[in-house]
DNA sequence: GTAACTGCAAAATATTTGCATCCTT
DNA sequence: AAGGATGCAAATATTTTGCAGTTAC
């Protein structure tokens, strides 16, 4: 878990921290997206608030993470698949929202549906979210 | 049109009152969404700020308008069509949001795929957003 | 050793709440 | 007249920025 950890950063051009590698360590321990607030919650309130948002940032950027639009407009951030490149996210999978547990999982195996838009616009890319009640709350 | 807004007022039981029917009117003169600071710019200042806050908030809860996802995470808020009420949208069509131009977008005619969920979850409701290259900009 | 990263402080933004006043019904 | 809505002030919460000290490479 570790290598795989320190691989991506450093297949990122960013330098291995203590809080890098923690954080992505939790979204790899984490079935779903997670919010700022769990970050800085799980990871035991030992990072700075502000380096929690720096590293977000830099994770966005490089294309390691993304962030999940929600209905509630709350900010959430997933792992990205590994043929998301830098700036370009191929998030091919639906995202769902629990109600009851609130938590975010990403339903890898349902594909996007294919969209059909009116003439003149062109998709690069399509976000499903389904919020409902996961099989764990039923 | 001040017809039409001050019915949807008044069917909503809130009463009629200048920030409610302009910001009421600045939905129906979009084409697309708005988000608060889009409403502060176009209502000419004068409006307070929390009153911008509290009449969306009124207009959420009565299912005037409905709030999209967006990758940025930025809060928009649009129309709702006629079949929503109270505390339940049918917002049954996809969001665009165009790079280039930056607008939001509600394709009315293009519907929610079905999507097939995995044994157990439940779907209340799906939020589809399409980002790309809308046809103005194209 | 140097460049990059972190943590603290503080600034800038955004959102919420309380309350007195004003407006709609 | 009564209840609701507004505006102001202020309390909270969230995010960004600057900078000095620390760490990775």
């Amino acid at each position: 878990m570790d290598e795989a950890v320190e691989h991506i950063l450093k297949r990122n051009l960013l330098s291995v921290t203590d809080s890098r590698r923690k954080i992505l360590e939790l979204f790899f321990n984490s079935q779903g997206a997670l919010s700022h607030g769990d970050i800085e919650k799980k990871a035991g309130e030992k990072f700075d608030r502000v380096t929690i948002y720096r590293t977000l940032q830099a994770f966005l950027e490089k294309g390691i993470i993304h962030n999940i639009p929600t209905a509630e407009n709350s900010v959430l951030y997933a792992l990205c698949k590994d043929d998301c490149t830098e700036g370009h996210h191929h998030d091919n999978h639906v995202h769902f929202i629990c109600n009851e547990c609130g938590n975010t999982i990403c339903l890898e195996n349902v594909s996007i549906p294919s969209v059909k838009l009116p003439k003149g616009f062109i998709s690069s890319q399509v976000d499903v979210v389904v919020s409902g009640v996961c099989k764990d709350c039923k």
